[in-house]
Parts: C-alpha cells; structure tokens; sequence
DNA sequence: CGCGATTTTGAGAGCCGTCAAGATACGTGG
DNA sequence: CCACGTATCTTGACGGCTCTCAAAATCGCG
C-alpha cells in the first residue's frame, strides 16, 4: 500500500465539493504533487519570512494564517481548511509575508514551486484556478478588514463564527449542524483584534442571546437568523470552487 | 489623434516601473483593451455588488477599494494607484464584494471580462501575472489587517502612510521627497479604523514628533527611519511587478 | 467674498484593555 | 482509575484609550 494517496483517488476530490477536472488536468496534478507532509498540533508549518521551496495543498486538519508584531502581538488573518491552497506568496515573491501553524495533526499534499510555472503553461485551466483561490483569499481578507476595522465587538464575534462556520459547512465539515471547532478563545481574539477577556464575556452575551452553543470544541448555530443578521453578512460561498 | 493610447505607447509602461512584455503579449493586450474610462473625483468605479462586465487597469488619477455595513460605517481596504489591476472578482464570481470610487479625476483602461480566460489560454504568463497581482494585494490586506487588528493608533497611523508612500514611490509619484496625496482624513479613518477625531488627535502627535509633515495634500516624510520604525514595517515593494 | 467641506479643539462618557485570581478542562503519569 | 500540572476559560475591578457630541477655525472653490 503506497504511502501517499493519489490524486485520482483522491477523497477530497470524490467529496463533490469541488469542480471536476478534465483527465489530463488530474494528470499533470499527480505529476506535480511530490509527496506529502504531516504535522502535528500547534507545529509549524510555513514560517514567517521564510522562503519555502514548497507549495501545499491542505487535505486533512486545520490550521491558521497569522503574521506578528517584535514584541509578540498576533493577528489571524485566516483558517486554513481541507482544500486550501498555501504557500503562494513565496513562490511569487520569495518570502512569505507571513506564518502558517498547524491547529490539529494536519496532513498536506506537497508541490514544487519551482514547476508552477509550467502549470500555467501546460493547464491555462489550472492557472486559472490558482487566480481564483487567489481571488477568493481576498475577498475573505476584505470582509475581515470590514469586520476588525468598523463592526462592534459583538458583531465581529457573530461575523467570523459565521465566516467559520459557513466556510466549513462548504467543504462539508458540519454534521448534524455542529461543528467541531479546534479555536481556542485566544485565537478568536487575536482574529477580531481584541483581548481575551472582552472575547470571553462577548461570547457569552451570544450565549446568553440563544445564538450560539459552544463547547468542549463544539460549535452549534441555534438561531441562524438572528446570528446572521448580528453579522449582517451573506451566507454563501462562491460556487465552483477549485482544488489543486 | 486616436482619442485613446495606444497599448506600445503607454507612457505607464515606458516609465520602468513594470516587467518588460515579449511583443505578441503587447499585441495581445492591445487587442484584449476595447476602451478607456474617465470617471471624475468622488464618482463611483465600481458598485459594491455589482456584477461588471469589465475589468481595469487605472492608468492615471487615485482611486479607493471600500466595504460598507448598511448602516453606512465604512472600511477602506486598500488604495487604487496608477497601474492598479481592478475587477477582478466579478470576472470570478460575478459579483464585487467591495466597492471602488475615484478621489482624482481618473482614468482606466477597459477589458471584457469575458475574454481573461483567453488570456490565459493564449498568454499563461499574462495569467502569472494577474495571479502575481492578486498575491500583492493579499499581502497589502494581511499587513493592514495585522495594522487595523494589533497596531496601536499611532503605529497604524506610522504604518498607512509608510505603505502609501512606498506604493506611490514604486510607481513614480514621489517627487523630491514629496507626495501629492489626495486623501482626507475622513478617508484614513476609515482605513485604520479609527474615528476622524481620534485621527487627527494621532496625526498631530506625528507631526510633533518630527516624523511626517502634512498639509494642502502634500506629504513629506520628515523621519523615515523614525517613522519606519514606529511602523515596525518593511520598506520595500516586491520586484519586478506586472502591468496589464 | 461666501459657502461647504475639512480640520481642529474640548469635554465627557463608555467600551475595552490590563491585571489578577479562581474555576474548569485536559493530558500525563503513577 | 486517580492525582496532578498545565492550558484554557471565567469573573471582577479599575484605568485609560478612543468614541461621540458639539462647535470653532481653516481651507478650497466658485
């Protein structure tokens, strides 16, 4: 039995939460993947400032984006799932702006970066789905500015539990309208911008409002409406959604 | 006289701040640009959520990316200077989740957005760098966020203009030290997420420190290395930067 | 010169951060 | 299975940074 799965049996892919690729497509990905990596909880996984030779594909666990200040303040940028792409700034610009650490054991298909450039070349389509993850980071990172720079601190909690758990129910990771949630309210903090204590007594005002059910890495939506609308944002993913 | 510029005359592109193109990518952005737009100061570009058939590459003037909440709080989520790529996420997800407005008269080149597949069918490298340029803008929104989540004002307020004067100085627009910034203090509240009074109450204190001079929308950086240095931030842009 | 937009200043309130300590959960080893 | 140590969560008190409100001063423009 290899120690690497392929491509073409792949189980995110059989997830039918992802578009389909033409047979040649799937060829050149196999090609392009050379090997795979695991870490475990709380490892890093790229570092910041770094200049990794790798492009990683996650397909199993979670993990976080994050960038620091030198006196050790951390800010959360965005969560890593099972079939996020990482790794492409330092292809384009040969360091990473910032630091990926892994959230629970996280398994990652492993690419050269040096033969990204021959995916676009080989697989305009491929390119194209790179553009589109690239796209969709952004428009992630621009609602989380939103939400930091101008929402109250109730709304940016009910803002990035439905960022989460929206995001999560898209790769299908909610079972019976739970979702197992491996944040610490520390993390939650350094995601919002805010302290633990404030994160700690916001939360529990949403608690208390019958929004949400939260714990033991638990996380239940109990009024969706209602925690929408505190967030007053959409509910949907974009569709057609790639993975490389 | 042709009423718009000819793509192999682009005084943009002459000026050395962009990659050099290999001839037929030239002839194909030639071919791919079917039109020019001039939108006065204050005018919208783009419509959040809107669905445009168009894409931008802004060629003169300064424009600003924007989120709102209903209630009208507003979120600056990056600035729009010359050879800035704009559009992009209708083109993926037929849909702007921000929107654009011009604080200069300005003045775009116009794509159809339906022919960027073509682009990167026939020109992968044009589709590198369109992927190139989302990238940049993920690392302009990880740094702002790190800026707006975890920077105290002061720092916020040391870290925007550092960025701006970087970005402007990148493409030419910082002249004997000087920049003409066409930004109101409302405008940079609402990118550091901070209020205008508190905004202006910072500014000074930056001012009385000898590190930047501000007034009829000429900035000077009096102190870079004391301004960089409050900023805690890098100086420089990644080499070697697209144009489309 | 006059009007609207922008900048500046002051005062007071409150949201949120820091500090500190206790409670609970979790993992490890006996 | 229990004891123990560490990480995480929770609670309370207090201070201050930043907000809102309000008004005056200045700037930009016709």
């Amino acid at each position: 039995m290899p120690r690497t799965v392929a491509c073409a049996s792949c189980p995110l892919r059989a997830s039918g939460h992802f578009r389909a690729l033409a047979g040649s497509e799937l060829e050149f990905i196999e090609e392009f993947k050379i090997g795979e990596l695991t870490v475990e909880a709380g490892g890093p996984l790229i570092l910041e400032g770094s200049n990794s030779p790798h492009l990683y594909t996650l397909f199993q666990g979670w993990a976080f984006r994050f960038k620091t200040l030198a006196d050790g303040r951390r800010q959360v940028l965005n969560y890593v799932m099972r079939g996020d792409f990482v790794g492409l700034q330092s292809s384009l610009f040969n360091t990473m702006g910032h630091g990926v650490e892994a959230l629970t054991p996280v398994r990652l298909c492993v690419f050269p970066r040096d033969r990204l450039w021959r995916l676009f070349e080989r697989h305009p389509a491929l390119g194209f789905d790179i553009t589109w993850l690239a796209a969709r980071e952004e428009r992630s990172l621009d609602e989380l500015l939103l939400s930091i720079g101008r929402r109250t601190a109730i709304e940016k909690l009910a803002f990035t539990i439905c960022f989460l758990y929206s995001r999560a129910q898209g790769v299908g990771l909610v079972e019976n309208g739970r979702l197992q949630l491996p944040i610490t309210q520390q993390l939650l903090a350094d995601t919002i911008g805010m302290s633990v204590v404030h994160t700690n007594k916001t939360l529990q005002r949403l608690r208390a409002m019958k929004c949400i059910r939260w714990d033991r890495g638990e996380l239940e939506i109990v009024d969706e409406d209602k925690l929408f609308a505190i967030a007053e944002t959409e509910r949907e993913e974009p569709p057609g959604r790639p993975l490389i």
